[in-house]
DNA sequence: ACATTATCTGAACACACGTTCAATTCAAGC
DNA sequence: GCTTGAATTGAACGTGTGTTCAGATAATGT
């Protein structure tokens, strides 16, 4: 009994992508099973080798849509180096709390990469710290900045900033302005000259 | 052929916990099995059991041991607030990087545990931040610090921290001293008046 | 109305999993 | 030298794994 009413590719497709999203994200990818993936969608395992070669390919095309999709979301807009600092905080913050699920994933799930793709993950990831990076460079060349270390900064701030992921919560304390602002000042700060 | 010369408890015992620590922080608590810490250790899979009711169990003494010794190895000092923030972050950085892979599990394998498990690992761990939050609130109300969020604060610092495991590797550019001034000069910055 | 074809099922494959346990081996105590 | 008991093996248990594929189904194009 295949092809019931309106269970189309189309649908089905962005079905099994969500589901391992949701199921890598909760119990992490070793711990999720095709089955249960498939059961999440509402078809057999078989179906899934429709929409995906195999388990490895979900993962990683899950991480590199994500990372291509970061690093298109954003480009270093005119402006001082402060502001180009301000708007590449707030963009991160802003970006990365709409989407928990694929910034776990990214994170945690490097490991489960065969070396091929990891190596594609590693160079997305480094083209995004460069670009903050380069930010601070400049506004170190004029003056605007004071860092012992351009690339330890870069790492510094982003592992600061995506840390907001580990504890923040729909209608928590704080609204996502004002944690952009708090998290915005702090790094102003630790970059001043 | 059981007892050969000189494998007896006391041998194996730490034996088991070395390969499981090993091998869950390369390639991850659900990627591992018990043969496989098993082949580690030069036994079969069978006798593990005589050094662990079972395999969340190994996960979890590792965890809980890892942050009772981190509670354990550093107490407030005394002196400014400035003063004791700075010890806070070197003994930080020097805790973390002396200990990778426990680290690494304590972080990436919180979704792996049984929920009573779960939950005395977070108490641990949110000692640890209430520690920091305390330190910053001294500061603040001394006029050292100013900070629009004592508990974000804490938790952005440690997430910064915690971020040099990502990157550091043993005879690298940087001397594990330099990294702490680096960072501390930064944290330092971040939370001044 | 019929043939086509995209979509899916359900069973099977070979292997791996965590865990248990009777049987075995060997160092130590008497 | 004999007994004891800690340490370990090796096989087994039932279940689950990723993946393949012949066959079934139903919407679509003609």
């Amino acid at each position: 009994m295949a092809r019931k009413q309106g269970s189309h590719a189309d649908i089905t497709g962005p079905k099994v992508r969500d589901a391992a999203l949701r199921l890598f994200a909760r119990h992490g990818f070793a711990a999720v099973s095709m089955r249960q993936i498939a059961a999440e969608v509402g078809v057999q395992a078989g179906a899934l080798y429709l929409y995906t070669p195999d388990k490895q390919t979900l993962l990683f095309d899950l991480m590199r849509d994500h990372l291509e999709d970061l690093l298109a979301s954003w480009q270093v807009p005119e402006g001082s180096a402060v502001d180009q600092l301000e708007a590449f905080c707030r963009h991160h913050i802003r970006y990365h709390l709409d989407r928990p699920e694929l910034v776990f994933i990214a994170y945690m799930e490097l490991r489960n990469l065969e070396p091929e793709n990891f190596a594609v993950i590693e160079a997305l990831r480094r083209q995004y710290e460069d670009r903050l990076e380069m930010i601070l460079r400049a506004g170190q060349a004029a003056r605007s900045f004071d860092l012992p270390d351009s690339k330890l900064a870069a790492l510094a701030i982003i592992a600061m900033l995506t840390g907001v992921n580990t504890w923040y919560r729909e209608g928590g304390r704080l609204a996502r302005g004002d944690i952009e602002a708090i998290y915005w000042d702090m790094v102003r700060k630790a970059v001043a000259a």
